[in-house]
RNA sequence: GGGCGAUUGGCUCAGUGGUAGAGCGCCUCGUUCACACCGAGGAGGUCACUGGUUCGAACCCAGUAUCGCCCA
């Protein structure tokens, strides 16, 4: 687009970075997942933050507004497995100028088997090759839709800047205590080979059926009711509620889990539901996070049969002494719990142990938010960085600190902040960061092999800072040798990638330059705004939050300003899943930039909107008749007048204009300092309409001049004119955040640089131009018009016939106003002679009119009385 | 089950104690003079419901219903 390339051309939104932290205004924007797909919504939020970035910029400040990329982690891996028709394989070696075998793809998955396996670093060639396409696409988007960004400033979430903030913060975070590895249980999903941490966890009803299975105690059989009876060989113990009455006399015994006869206790604990199936639950390795509870709470043993691919172990657990129970484990070995499941159940009917059929249930099961499998529970060892959800000495009083950091930071809209609050109040355990993939932020450490060759992860090696990012996989630890790897006495790398959003929760740092440029960093940090949505305060927000305050010990922004969701006509969250067919794009192209960001700067903060062509219409509306209403404001010579004379406007009706504009002016700064733009927007647009509509009826007469002899504008004229540019001069700047593309148009014929680097206006010229106006004059006036108008209207007549004569009644507090602007009201009206009088009337009307006849070419501007 | 938000004319939304607002849509007209990607006029609402506070409630309080989101 043409405005787009003049703004890069001339550097209208470069970044002064000689400006000091308090001229800055920065802003850590959310770098897209580049290999989603573009929706509405994308436009939407960005849109919100690009007006907040104007709005500043033209207050004065330098504005900090870089862009960044997220291509890390799973959705860039689904997509290149499915683009190229690979998958990684971390055993091979790299394979020099591989070509994959396919390009392009169609967007269908290819089956496992069907892909090509490749090294790990062919597969982050090939991640690397794919999202820069992604890219190109997405700055196409930003740039048709006018963001003021400074594109000089961008950064990829896998790119070597991010890999060296990530690595680094994480051996910060090492280095104090923050980070630590555990043996423990995590959440699993099968299909995505990951682990998944709180954050990411999403609970949905999941069909299945409950058990009613007997295991035998010393006082007869005790029935459980399971919906995962393929888990009997891991039961750990029986578990009623304290207080229940029917298993109070089972408390302290045992009993003998059917099929496998595995011996375990019953025990009380008051997590277990008395009205949930039979009130006593049999407690595995591991069914669900209660279990794991119960495990942590109770110190029970640990019987794993699941492996990390879904499917019951192929090795038969030695706690299963019984003939029959290893003859039928070895049964079930390798399969999916769903088949192993049946296999239980053909057993337990067969031995008489399932009493009666399985009656179907829905339960509540764990999700990977992007998984369609519920999670497994395995225990391997993994990664964590304190987040103040585990209170375990060490982290102890940072749940508080991270509470008190909420409540610091400037949540818009306010409200948000309880999801903040929530969170946190309610987390269960530490940030799990590893995450078992390949195409991510490695996590720089090695481990020592001893001379027995057991690996000894208890005191990891790190790399001096200096060295990252490193790869631990390919590069060696100090005082090590390539041909140690993996021998007793030398090393073996972390084979082991860091979660996304252990590097996205360091946005400010990587933008903003921290460590790497700490001019920059300084002139940046902490930064003003965090713009995101709603749904992950949880994960992004709160993940920078934590991990400043551990870094800098600061909020790493003041305000974070939250989005909502758009809505599609049917009041439902719009996603693609849903089969929204609306590429923005699209539809920038068929309604225009400015139209869309109208709509998309009509909604509040925190506000859900509905996706509604018919407001980017009226956008498209407001940004031509921008066009046209200044067209017509202009060409009076305005811009050749060079600066509009504030001392010319003399006449009442202009200074009220004026003076109307300075409270307007007022009222957007305020609402756009107090992050509400849809405030600013809203009282602008209506004062533009009034404007339009009934000022400039009003002034046109006058305006346009009587041509005296001399050919010498009268004073009412060089007032009316005066006015125009003025008001113009600050409505183009009042509306530019909002429509970038029409304002610079116009701020193009007659001022010099861009509308976008002009000051934000103020209030106190115009209302020094104003004098003592009442602003109410341009209402009562406008009112007075309407009502010619409306006797024409009913007449069924031109708004150019005239009136010969009539009375106009108007409220008795208007008449002094409507007097001093009589004749434009005249003029406008085509009124010839009119008496006013004031009246006890609510509004003004026009009484006894007499309209002339029709009468062609007769009529002019300069014959008005 | 807990939390947050929403409920105002056909539609999308403003409106936090003083006689219900806007835009769109609709109806009726008009238009060579900035603008048909236009202009003017008009009709249209017991502010989800039930109680309460108040001289006075769309607004404050309590509860109910419906919808959405988040967390269990």
């Amino acid at each position: 687009m043409r405005w787009d390339a003049a703004w890069s051309s001339a550097g209208t939104y470069d970044f002064d970075r000689t400006a000091t932290r308090d001229q800055v205004y920065s802003i850590d924007t959310p770098p897209p997942t580049v290999s989603g797909s573009l929706h509405v919504g994308h436009v939407f939020s960005y849109t919100h933050t690009d007006v907040v970035a104007r709005f500043w910029r033209m207050r004065g400040r330098e504005v900090f507004y870089p862009m960044g990329w997220d291509d890390n982690g799973l959705p860039t891996e689904r997509r290149v497995q499915n683009y190229y028709g690979v998958r990684c394989e971390p055993s091979l070696p790299y394979t020099p100028d591989l070509e994959p075998p396919h390009e392009g793809g169609d967007g269908k998955s290819v089956r496992a088997a069907d892909q090509l396996p490749v090294s790990r670093r062919n597969f982050i060639e090939l991640c690397e090759r794919l999202t820069v396409e992604d890219e190109r696409q997405f700055e196409a988007l930003w740039r048709r839709l006018g963001l003021s960004v400074d594109w000089r400033h961008h950064y990829q979430t896998v790119g070597v800047a991010s890999r060296v903030v990530a690595q680094k913060a994480f051996l910060r975070n090492l280095a104090r205590g923050e980070a630590y590895q555990a043996q423990a249980p995590g959440l699993w999903d099968v299909t995505f080979q990951t682990a998944v941490a709180q954050a990411e966890l999403e609970a949905r009803e999941y069909p299945g059926h409950f058990h009613r299975v007997a295991f035998h105690g010393a006082q007869g059989p005790v029935h459980v009711e399971t919906t995962r009876p393929e888990l009997i060989p891991a039961v750990v113990a029986l578990i009623a509620h304290p207080d229940d009455e029917r298993y109070q006399h089972l408390f302290g015994t045992t009993v003998r889990a059917p099929l496998f006869d595995i011996e375990v206790p019953v025990l009380a604990h008051p997590a277990a539901e008395p009205d949930k199936g039979a009130g006593i639950a049999m407690c595995c390795t591991f069914g669900d996070l209660t279990d794991v509870q119960w495990w942590r709470e109770l110190q029970l043993s640990t019987h794993p049969v699941i492996s990390r691919d879904g499917r019951i172990l192929r090795e038969t657990p030695e706690w299963i002494a019984s003939e029959t129970g290893r003859h039928l484990f070895e049964e079930l070995a390798g399969k999916t719990t769903f088949s192993a499941r049946s296999a239980v159940v053909d057993a337990l009917r067969a031995s008489g142990d399932l009493d009666g059929e399985p009656t179907p249930t829905q339960r509540m099961a764990n999700f990977y938010e992007k998984g369609d499998k519920p999670l497994e529970i395995v225990t391997s060892r993994q990664w964590y960085i304190r987040n103040g959800g585990r209170a375990d000495g060490r982290g102890e009083g940072l749940r508080e600190e991270l509470l008190a950091r909420g409540e610091e930071l400037a949540f818009h809209p306010d409200f948000m902040r309880v999801r903040y609050e929530n969170w946190v109040g309610g987390l269960n355990g530490d940030w799990l960061i590893s995450r078992q993939r390949f195409f991510g932020v490695a996590i720089p450490l090695w481990y020592r092999v001893d001379a027995q060759g057991e690996v000894d992860h208890s005191s990891p090696l790190v790399p001096d800072e200096a060295t990252l990012p490193v790869d631990p996989t390919s590069d060696v630890p100090e005082g090590f040798t390539p041909d140690q790897r993996g021998v007793p006495g030398g090393f073996v790398g972390e084979a082991d990638v860091m979660d996304t959003w252990a590097t996205s929760s360091l946005s400010p740092q990587i933008a903003g330059g921290w460590e790497s440029d700490p001019d920059l960093f300084e002139r940046v940090f902490p930064m003003d705004l965090r713009p995101q949505g709603q749904d992950i305060i949880r994960t992004w927000l709160f993940s920078t939050v934590v991990r400043s305050h551990l870094e800098h010990g600061s909020l790493p922004w003041k305000h974070a300003a939250i989005s909502g969701w758009i809505l599609d006509p049917d009041r439902k969250k719009m996603s693609k899943s849903k089969g929204n067919v609306v590429t923005p794009m699209g539809l920038l192209e068929e309604h225009g930039s400015d139209a869309v960001r109208y709509w998309a700067a009509s909604a509040r903060l925190g506000t859900d909107a509905a996706f509604e062509v018919g407001q980017m219409k009226i956008g498209r509306r407001l940004a031509i008749k921008v066009l046209n209403a200044s067209k017509f404001a202009l060409g009076f010579g305005a811009a050749e007048a060079g600066d509009p004379d504030p001392s010319q406007v003399t006449e009442p009706l202009d200074r009220a204009m004026l003076a109307g504009l300075a409270d307007v002016t007022d009222k957007a700064t305020a609402a756009l300092e107090a992050y509400d733009h849809t405030r600013a927007l809203e009282v602008t647009e209506t004062f533009f309409w009034t404007f339009c509509d009934d000022y400039l009826e009003l002034v046109k007469d006058r305006a346009y001049g009587a041509q005296d002899a001399a050919g010498a504008p009268s004073a009412g004229t060089v007032s009316a004119r005066a006015a125009l540019a003025l008001a113009l001069d600050s409505l183009l700047r009042l509306l530019a955040p909002v429509l970038p593309f029409a304002t610079e148009e116009v701020w193009s014929w007659w001022r010099t640089g861009s509308v976008h680097r002009a000051p934000w206006p103020l209030a106190a010229p115009l209302r020094a131009a104003a004098g003592d106006a009442d602003p109410s004059t341009l209402l009562a006036a406008g009112r007075a018009l309407a009502a010619l108008r409306k006797v024409k209207s009913e007449a069924k007549v031109s708004m150019r016939t005239q009136i010969a004569r009539a009375e106009l009644a108007v409220p008795a507090s208007h008449l002094d106003l409507v007097r001093a602007a009589l004749e434009d009201v005249r003029a406008a009206g085509r009124a010839l002679d009119l008496s006013v009088v004031g009246e006890e009337i609510e509004v003004a009307v026009v009484r006894d009119a007499e309209l002339v006849p029709a009468e062609p070419r007769v009529d002019g501007p300069s014959s008005r009385a």
